[in-house]
DNA sequence: GCATTTCTCGTACGGCGTGCGAGGAAATAT
DNA sequence: ATATTTCCTCGCACGCCGTACGAGAAATGC
């Protein structure tokens, strides 16, 4: 008699300790609790084992390997971009781009993943669909559907990689962007006389006293809507792009450089407005 | 007597063997060369050091650290994008856009580099400066400047970013995209309750025998010049952006999500045209 | 000839991902 | 009640990694 209680107490502590052993969606909120404290290189399954209560090697049972991991944490994240199920096209674009810039804020390892590992999960495929359903409703086609939404997508991802690099770089620095900044300016007026218009540009900005972060919102904004503005036209007017004539560069070695393939000739991809 | 000569030809023969020692540019082309066929992954100091018949540590007299040598290798690719000085600003931003592109895809790796450590090289401050300068000729002014030249930036990098994805796991799993669409085509139809819109593109896409790799260019092309008609039409009229309107969206914590903040609101930031 | 600078590299340390197999605990079968 | 199977944990070990350190070799300046 007294043997089962305290059995039954000692058992439930374990089952405190670790919730019943370990489980893969613990385990992947761990890991991003890790990532998002350390960064991509901050995680390592002996510390996510340790966060854990548990041996490195036991995440194995639940996970395949690390990159099987980093998938589920970037899926998981990618759950946090809410995008809603039935509006217009732009309201649709705009949600996902916004939403996707605060992932990658919210998480700044995320573009190390997504660069690397394709992005399959349920919550990027539905956010994925959702957006490729709302350019069929309002008339796109063909393949101008994929064409608007990878757009959408890709502005979104490509305006959060820079901004992730210098969070990164601040918090392995430990300062802030401001002061970044004036560490940096040194180097940037060495170079005036090479890159006039950047230091131009750098010096309005700093001295102007605007906050970088609503900058960059703002700067945003401006972005999206004018990619959104231009798809809106090609999708009232498809005719403005018939097919093989949009730009000049549909063979199959896209942009090769200098040094690949000693090509001197330059792109040159877009006529004039 | 004897030995004068023996050890020359030794020492010229050394010389030979490594040409002078070891030099700075040689490390980071042979860098490289091993990012190029082995991926981010595929670099260490010990097998760069070994292709260069030298011991690992010896690099570290050229080089503070592997982050350093990083931001060489990246600064040297960005070379490979050649803008012209002088030409309209979308006739720029499409040479801009398209060499980073081509750099992307010749050198996948590098938006693991691009989206840890901060771009700050003078061939990548030489591509910014020629645009920012086409921007400023063209007729945008103050902010407009940054936001215009960063959109194109934005559209080119991230459309690189899942191009590089898809083709390091290509490359990882040692075949071909469309066999990689095969063997994620059981997945994909396993979805397709969830995911009707994905499931009827993606049929669309890989039934109508299209090279893949055309259709991303000519999507690029696509997003490209709807960015740029989107950006010249602002450039053309600036009050289609009155300061402080363009979007609802300025406060500053832009677009947590519900994880990190329970808050469930929609950004909602785009009215319709 | 010597002193100084410039460069190379062997050794070693701590950390990494993870394959392997021995174990224990719980569920199930008998 | 016992035996068996299934599920899960984890210590050990291997071969990699970045790189600090200091001993030396080679080139250079005096």
């Amino acid at each position: 008699m007294s043997a089962k209680p305290f059995s039954s107490v000692w058992a439930r502590e374990r089952k405190e300790r670790r919730e019943q052993g370990l489980s893969r969606d613990q385990i992947v909120r761990a890991a991003i609790e890790l990532l998002d404290e350390e960064g991509l290189d901050g995680l390592s399954m002996r510390k996510l084992g340790a966060r854990l209560g548990a041996g490195a090697t036991s995440l194995y049972w639940h996970v395949a390997n690390k990159d099987e991991l980093l998938e589920l944490t970037l899926d998981e994240i990618y759950g946090e971009v809410h995008v809603p199920a039935d509006a217009n096209w732009r309201e649709t674009a705009g949600a996902v781009a916004w939403g996707l810039r605060g992932m990658i804020i919210a998480h700044p390892w995320c573009i190390g993943v997504i660069g690397v590992l394709p992005s399959l999960g349920p919550n990027a495929m539905t956010a994925v669909d959702r957006l490729v359903g709302a350019c069929r409703r309002a008339g796109f086609q063909g393949d101008d559907i994929d064409y608007a939404f990878t757009a959408v997508f890709s502005y979104a991802l490509g305006s959060g990689l820079p901004e992730a690099a210098w969070r990164g770089a601040n918090r392995r620095s430990g300062e802030s962007l401001g002061e970044a900044q004036t560490a940096i300016r040194p180097m940037v007026e060495r170079l005036a006389e090479h890159f006039p218009n950047v230091l131009e540009r750098f010096t309005a900005c700093s001295s102007a006293g605007f906050d970088p972060a609503t900058a960059a919102q703002v700067g945003f904004d401006y972005g999206l809507l004018a990619l959104l503005d231009g798809l809106d036209a090609r999708r009232l007017d498809p005719q403005r792009r018939p097919p093989g004539r949009g730009s000049r560069r549909v063979d199959d070695t896209p942009c090769e450089n200098r040094r690949a393939t000693g090509d001197e000739t330059t792109p040159e991809t877009i006529a004039g407005s």
